[in-house]
DNA sequence: TACTTGACAGCACAAGTGTTTGCCCGCTAT
DNA sequence: ATAGCGGGCAAACACTTGTGCTGTCAAGTA
C-alpha cells in the first residue's frame, strides 16, 4: 500500500518521524533512533527506506556523517537556523468556503516556516497558515498573496481580526470581529466593502490573525 | 582578552562557527569539525570551550549524542525546521541616519529568522532585515514596527521599493525609486507625504524590499 | 516450478565522535 | 620561588552510529 506521493506507509511514518525528531530536539536522528522509536527490527530496514527516501528526494543525506539526515528545503543548505513550523491550511477567500481546520490532516499539510520573531513557540500552539485571496483586509495592511497566521481560538474581542465560519452560508472569510448587542458585525477593512452582520449562532470563529508574512520577490 | 558578552575570542568563534555550520549543512556540526575548521589542536581544546558556552548558555548539548550541539531558541524545543537568518542591522526611519550595512559586524548582529516560503537561499546572499520606523510605506502595507528584509543591490529599477541613502543629509530612508530623466524621485508610500528629489550623485542605495514580516501579538 | 524483486531481519564491522586523563605554559597572588 | 589557575595540547578510550553482508519471506512472473 502506498501513499499519494508514492512512498510506503513505513517511509511516510519515517518522513514525519524526521521531522518530529527535528522537532523536538533541534538536531536530526540517528538511524537508531528511528528504529527505537518506529520500533522497527532492524537499523538496515531504516536505512533501507531512508536510501528510497532519498532516491525519491524526500530527504537529504550525508554519507557517513552522523545524525545527517536533513530535510530538503528545495534548495541548496544554506542559512539555517531555528524557527517553528506551521502548517498552511489553505487558501482563505472572502466568502468561500474553507476546510474545517480541525478536519484537515495537519501532519500531512504544507508547513510554513514562521520566524520565532512573530511566534514565540509557546505562543505557537495550534497556530496555522493560510494565505490571503482578495483584497478585502487591505486597510489591515494585508494584501492578496499575503499568509496570515492565525491561532486557533473560539472567541474573540471586540476588534479582533479573525478567520469567522458563516454557518449557514457554510463560508470562511477574513474579517474584524465586533459584538454588537444582540447582533455580530463582521467588518472587512476595505473601505470600500460592506460589514456583514449576523448573529453569535451563525459565527464559529476559528483562529485569530496573529501574524503576516509577505514575499516581494 | 574577552568580548562583551565574556567570551574569548575563541568561544566567539566556536559559536559563530556553530551558527554558519547549521547554515551551510543543516545539521549540526561534530567536534571535529570545529577542531579541524577552526584549526584548534586538540578535540578537548573544543569541548573545552563548548562547556565553557554550555555553561554561559550560550549553546545547548545533549551529551554523548553526536552532532547534539543546538543553538539555544530562548523556548523549550518545539517545532523547528529549516530556515535563514538574516541580520537584524537596525531600524530605518524616515528622515534618519541609519548605520551602513556595509560596517555593521553582521555576524554579532541580531538575527532575524526568515521564512523560506519569503526568500529561498540562493536568492538569500547578502540579505539583511531593518526595522520599520513611521509609516510613510504604508500605501505599500508596510506599517510602523513592521520588519522588512532587503537584499543589498546598488542599482534600482524604477518603482522598485528600496532603502535608499541621501548622502548629503546623511540619512537613510524607505522609499519607492523612480529615476526621471536627470533626477531622482524618492517616493513614499503615503499620499499624505510629498517625493524627496535629488540626484544621482546624492543617492546610494542600499537595498531592495523583499519581503515583510507583521507580528500582531 | 524456478527465477526475480521488494521489503525486512540480524549481526558485525568500521567509521564517526564525545570524553577523559595527564602534561605543559604563562600568569598572578601568596 | 611556588602554588594555583585559566587555557591549551595530545593521545587514548569508549560509546555512537552508518554500512555491509547474509538470509528470509511473500508476491509476482515467465
Amino acid at each position: 500500500m502506498r501513499t499519494a506521493d508514492g512512498l510506503s506507509v513505513r517511509q511516510e511514518k519515517i518522513l514525519r518521524y524526521i521531522e518530529e525528531f527535528f522537532g523536538k530536539h533541534g538536531y536530526w536522528p540517528a538511524i537508531r533512533d528511528i528504529q527505537t522509536d518506529l520500533k522497527i527490527s532492524s537499523t538496515s530496514v531504516v536505512a533501507y527506506n531512508l536510501k528510497a527516501l532519498q532516491e525519491k528526494g524526500k530527504i537529504n543525506r550525508q554519507g557517513k556523517v552522523s545524525r545527517g539526515i536533513t530535510l530538503p528545503t528545495t534548495l541548496s543548505p544554506t542559512l539555517i537556523g531555528p524557527t517553528h513550523r506551521v502548517p498552511l491550511l489553505g487558501t482563505i477567500t472572502a466568502g468561500q468556503p474553507l476546510p474545517d481546520p480541525e478536519q484537515v490532516d495537519i501532519g500531512r499539510a504544507e508547513k510554513v516556516e514562521v520566524p520565532q520573531d512573530i511566534a514565540s513557540a509557546d505562543k505557537l500552539k495550534d497556530v496555522y497558515a493560510l494565505k490571503v485571496r482578495g483584497q478585502s483586509m487591505i486597510d489591515a495592511l494585508i494584501d492578496d498573496g499575503d499568509i496570515v497566521l492565525l491561532r486557533r481560538q473560539e472567541t474573540a474581542n471586540n476588534g479582533d481580526m479573525v478567520a469567522v465560519m458563516l454557518v449557514e452560508e457554510n463560508a470562511v472569510t477574513l474579517k474584524k470581529f465586533y459584538q454588537e448587542d444582540s447582533r455580530i458585525r463582521l467588518q472587512p477593512a476595505n473601505s470600500t466593502m460592506q460589514p456583514i452582520y449576523t448573529t453569535s449562532d451563525n459565527v464559529r470563529i476559528q483562529g485569530r490573525v496573529v501574524g503576516v508574512l509577505r514575499s516581494l520577490f
